[in-house]
DNA sequence: AAACGTATTATCGTCATACCATTGCGCCGC
DNA sequence: GCGGCGCAATGGTATGACGATAATACGTTT
């Protein structure tokens, strides 16, 4: 999967500053080091840590370095710094804060979009649905649907911000989709949960919304939650201490 | 305020883009050209496209130029994005997502707060109470503390991604609080408020907490309606219109 | 001996130039 | 009129040089 040069490089930074390879607050080795390393020209490095710079990772300074800045100053909501995340495997602690995110938006998401859905919203989220539905019924991918399903619901709210929340709620929701749908039928009992949602949605019925999506979530917490406690008692099971890794 | 050519190269894009000066979906001028207009190297001009590329801003291609990608590929948590923006002047939209925003957020935060404030959180949360209140009592800046307050109500949560949307949020409480406090004695009445908020927080009561939070929101949305509805039959006041401007 | 000031130097910041890679567009032939 | 081919515009990459800054070390002074 090469793209080009400078794509690769933001990637393959991006990645170890993630992971934890430099530690937060350390220098990360000088700029002709890194060109070897990666074997690419100077120009190519420096327009990386640019990019990684403007994306809150990290600061340079003549003489100081090129060091990572802690993880409160990471822009969470960026997509690059996601997909790294997902990559270097998720920590209890970005799931946890995920899921209070997840606590925090959908239900008051939905009211929203329970009363400003326009038809083009509840119809993409009919789709959404025919195809979760389509998936356990016949088999297939049943997590890409339930995605757009919760993203089409923040869509629907019309608000940038949100919207923006949905790329970074989509890596938890995957996570946990995942996790529930492992379980033998956990897909097909969350279906008419879904229903309900779509229907109160499509009614303009904010309370009705809310309280439907309040059962789907407090179902995944419980898978969630589950699975973080199994790590905290078997703390290495194909994975480093403390990482989640998912797909 | 000059800090280096890098920085500087990118606040005048980055703001000329957010303005809306190129339009979206338009082409900006090829790099040689921005070198002369910017009295920049090419280096510089390249480094802050990379910049702007990684918070959203824009897309490239050979040939095809540097193109303003559309507002909602914008890194809308990114706190340079959002300075851009008030700069530019915000958008009765951009207001509006802001304030679903926060709707959404505060009331929920809260109530993390409540359960999870450490004695430390609520020691600066006092600190940002006694500055807003000897700055009623003695005059002095009282919206920069009541930011303060805000924002440690977020950090009291102990979630990064709601950290990170304090930052965002705090431009429109800016500006709403700048718009509240103009009303003579606004400050004076919204103290009691916040000292309702702290003591609830203190005493780890989340309902209460969130109620006395939802009085100071509603008390705020008012006054952010009010000046929306003014601006919208006088469209222009002394900005162009659709915007508004903040300090 | 300790504190201060200065020199050194590592490292990023900026500039200039050259050439490569991609792709939109127009030209040419069929 | 249409399709393929080549041109050229534009960003992508590489290289080398020099400037600016700040941490460090050293020497001087008190």
């Amino acid at each position: 999967m090469i793209k080009n040069v400078h794509g690769n490089t933001v990637d393959h930074l991006g990645e170890a500053i993630v992971a934890g390879r430099y530690g937060v607050g350390a220098s990360i080795p000088p700029e002709p080091m890194l060109c070897l390393e990666l074997g690419v020209s100077r120009t190519v490095v420096r327009e990386a840590v640019k990019s990684l710079i403007a994306k809150g990772l990290m600061t340079t300074g003549p003489k100081v370095g090129t060091r990572v800045l802690s993880e409160e100053h990471w822009n969470w909501f960026d997509p690059d710094v996601i997909i790294w995340q997902s990559k270097a495997g998720f920590t209890p602690e970005f799931l946890r804060d995920l899921q209070d995110l997840r606590r925090v938006i959908e239900p008051a998401a939905v009211r929203l979009a329970a009363e400003r859905a326009t038809p083009k919203d509840i119809a993409e989220l009919e789709e959404a649905y025919a195809g979760m539905k389509r998936a356990v019924e016949g088999g297939g991918d049943y997590v890409s649907h339930d995605l757009r399903f919760h993203q089409g619901l923040l869509r629907a709210c019309g608000n940038r911000m949100l919207v923006q929340m949905s790329q970074a709620l989509g890596a938890l929701l995957r996570t946990s989709f995942e996790i529930s749908t492992r379980r033998k039928d956990g897909s097909r009992s969350s279906l008419p949960l879904h229903r309900e949602v779509l229907d109160a949605v499509t009614a303009h019925d904010p309370d009705r919304a809310e309280k439907a999506i309040q059962l789907l979530i407090d179902g995944a917490r419980t898978d969630i939650e589950k699975v973080l406690a199994l790590r905290r008692r078997l703390p290495r099971l194909n994975q480093p201490a403390r990482l989640l890794k998912v797909a």
